[in-house]
RNA sequence: GCGCUCGUAGCUCAACGGAUAGAGCAUUUGACUACGGAUCAAAAGGUUGGGGGUUCGAGUCCCUCCGAGCGCGCCA
């Protein structure tokens, strides 16, 4: 347990029990990085009107019960009441020699393992993924290999649209054009004209959009071989286009991940009935709704969900309830994230409330909307094309790739193929670090000249942070991995850098339980910024002797681990060389 | 109209109720035969949209006003 922060909470808490008795020691220690002293606990204010005495007495009780002597130097009381702590330099050193050899680096695995369905990407299939798909898909495969790292039994869920109204109309139109058409070979080069060619026929031909709705029941009554034949072909194609996607933008999805909302057909009919027999789901307009206390729409009327439309058919409302009830009974979860659009919060804030009052989720199990925001353009408003059209996943990567070609043509005289794999690398990495960095809930504006820059807290330069560590041990003509110290903390810079190295599994721990990877984005950043910083003060294979010279090998071996943890985790690329 | 989210440095964004609100970019200055300068060091830049309140302590919690985005019955 080398992370000071866990340490210190632990030895504040005793300190705690042994000044004010055992009913203290559940109290949140408060203990927090500061920047008058390594950290700080500010337990002392809080206690001030609970004991009834000054802040400043009870810091110097809790310090006069302080057991920390192998930890820091000697605790000091400052300000109304803070207990400054200053860790020991050698317990820093000793610590992250340890972290060297410890392959979590420092992060616990949960002691409590929990099963988390992640529900992410989500598309509707048969058609491309836009950059609206790209923070769900990115943020969501960040927040699933961060918890599954922490210990917990994480199970991806690829929530993709294949069963609405639109199916019935692309299956109709596939057989008015033939199946061996040019227009149907569009749905392998170009899915998004062949959508719109329906779309237009449907709009513009009500026979062909009769038709089109009586595909729909023949697709979802699961009896009609050539309805399925068809459809099962449109599902291929599209799993061969996101597993495509998906490499290129190494996530971590696979076909095994994608549990449809066909998935739920046959459980639609038991949530309508079951919801009606509960007294919860009644009919309002010819529709079957609940109404879920505390929601008003409009003209101040209670807001429906509504379980089931007029004319007998089921929407996405019922689909994300049999949903929720897979998830309980069947996968038996213990937490459910779904990372999806701010703009869906309603819907879900009024699901989950459905499924609490069915008695649907246990007490126990959370069900947690981790909202997306958008993506905007330079404007603030949507992101677009030039053409003002709707921009396209692929063109998007496309774009980052040639982008960061370009770049690298300018510096490196690097071989054509090295060099098109390191481009990959740099220009999803670039993308996919912008995307993560913001909070995963605010807007953010687009701005490819900030993502894909070299400077700055960008992909890039975390990736250069990387590759210029491994250049060290190219030039020493040593392995990282066997560089083991022991380290030592003399020089402030080494100092810094081995204190932030010790919070990595802090922050992981953290990232997995708020699901907020733009966190660990954060501390990557300051590892790399305090590595340069030691990198210029500190020379490695020039050291004055031989043990600051294997001291600060081993630091430099914790940091690349500690970067390559922290990126992969992020699922950003790290390319050897760039 | 109602609800949700938000408003922080010129720009893009951080900040688990804790001391002097932090980074990056841009700007200004300094350091180059360098373990990869795709770097580092430093300066300057703020009444945290306005106003009240709670608290020992508020960017953070509550109220109110102003402004923005999103959502509000049979699309998903």
């Amino acid at each position: 347990m080398p992370d000071p922060q866990q340490v210190l909470t632990a030895r504040v808490r005793d300190a705690l029990a042994a000044a004010f008795g055992a009913d203290y020691a559940s109290a949140d220690p408060l203990v927090r990085p500061s920047a008058f002293a390594d950290f700080q606990s500010n337990a002392a204010l809080p206690l001030a009107r609970k004991l009834g005495r000054a802040p400043h007495d009870i810091a110097n009780e809790i310090v006069s019960h302080l057991d920390v002597e192998d930890i820091c130097v000697p605790p000091a009381v400052s300000g109304p009441g803070f207990v400054n702590f200053a860790l020991r330099d050698e317990w820093i050193a000793a610590a992250v020699t340890g972290l060297l050899d410890d392959p979590r680096l420092g992060t616990p695995l949960a002691g409590a393992p929990q099963v988390v369905v992640v529900e992410y990407s989500s598309p509707n299939i048969a058609k491309e993924m836009h950059v609206g798909h790209l923070r769900t898909t990115i943020v969501g495969d960040a927040i699933a290999r961060v918890t599954e790292f922490a210990g917990h039994h994480v199970m991806r869920d690829n929530h993709v649209g294949d069963w609405g109204t639109q199916f019935g109309m692309l299956i109709e139109y596939l057989f008015d054009v033939g199946e061996d058409s040019a227009e149907a070979q569009l749905l392998r080069t170009d899915p998004n004209t062949f959508y719109q060619g329906a779309r237009a026929r449907f709009d513009s031909d009500p026979d062909f959009a009769d038709r089109s709705r009586d595909r729909v029941v023949k697709l979802q009554s699961r009896n009609d071989p050539a309805t399925q034949l068809l459809w099962d072909e449109l599902m291929e194609l599209s799993r061969q286009y996101l597993r495509d996607t998906y490499a290129l933008l190494r996530v971590t999805l696979t076909d095994d991940d994608i549990r449809g909302e066909s998935f739920y057909n046959d459980m639609l009919g038991d949530v309508a009935g079951d919801l009606t027999d509960e007294g919860l789901a009644v009919l309002s307009d010819g529709a079957l709704c609940v109404f879920p206390p505390g929601f008003t729409g409009r003209d101040g009327s209670p807001l429906p969900v509504i379980i089931r439309k007029r004319d007998g058919g089921y929407n996405y409302s019922t689909t994300d309830l049999a949903t929720v009830r897979y998830r309980v009974d069947k996968i038996n979860c213990d937490r459910a994230i779904y990372v999806v659009g701010s703009e869906q919060a309603l819907h879900f804030r009024m699901i989950f409330a459905v499924a609490r009052l069915a008695g649907w989720i246990p007490g126990s199990t959370s069900f947690e909307h981790a909202q997306i925001g958008m993506v905007q353009g330079p404007d603030g408003g949507r992101l677009r094309t030039r053409e003002g059209g709707t921009v396209t996943l692929s063109s998007l990567l496309a774009e980052g790739i040639e982008r960061a070609r370009a770049i690298l043509n300018e510096i490196e005289t690097l071989e054509g193929e090295v060099r098109d794999a390191i481009a990959e690398d740099v220009g999803i990495g670039a993308i996919k670090y912008a995307d993560l960095s913001t909070a995963r809930d605010s807007a953010y504006i687009f701005d490819w000249d900030r993502m894909i820059s070299f400077r700055g807290n960008t992909g890039p330069y975390l990736q250069y942070a990387t590759t210029r560590i491994r250049s060290i041990f190219r030039k020493a003509g040593i392995d990282e991995a066997g560089a083991h110290g022991p380290v030592l903390v003399t020089a402030p810079a080494e100092r810094e850098l081995a204190l932030a190295l010790l919070g990595f599994g802090a922050v992981v721990t953290g990232v997995a339980e708020t699901a907020e990877p733009h966190r660990l984005c954060g501390y990557v950043f300051e590892v790399a910024s305090l590595f340069t910083a030691f990198y210029e003060q500190c020379p490695v294979l020039r050291a004055e002797d031989e043990a600051t010279r294997t001291s600060r090998l081993a630091l430099c071996a914790a940091t690349l681990r500690v970067l390559t943890a922290g990126l992969g985790l992020l699922g950003v690329p790290i390319p050897d060389r760039m």
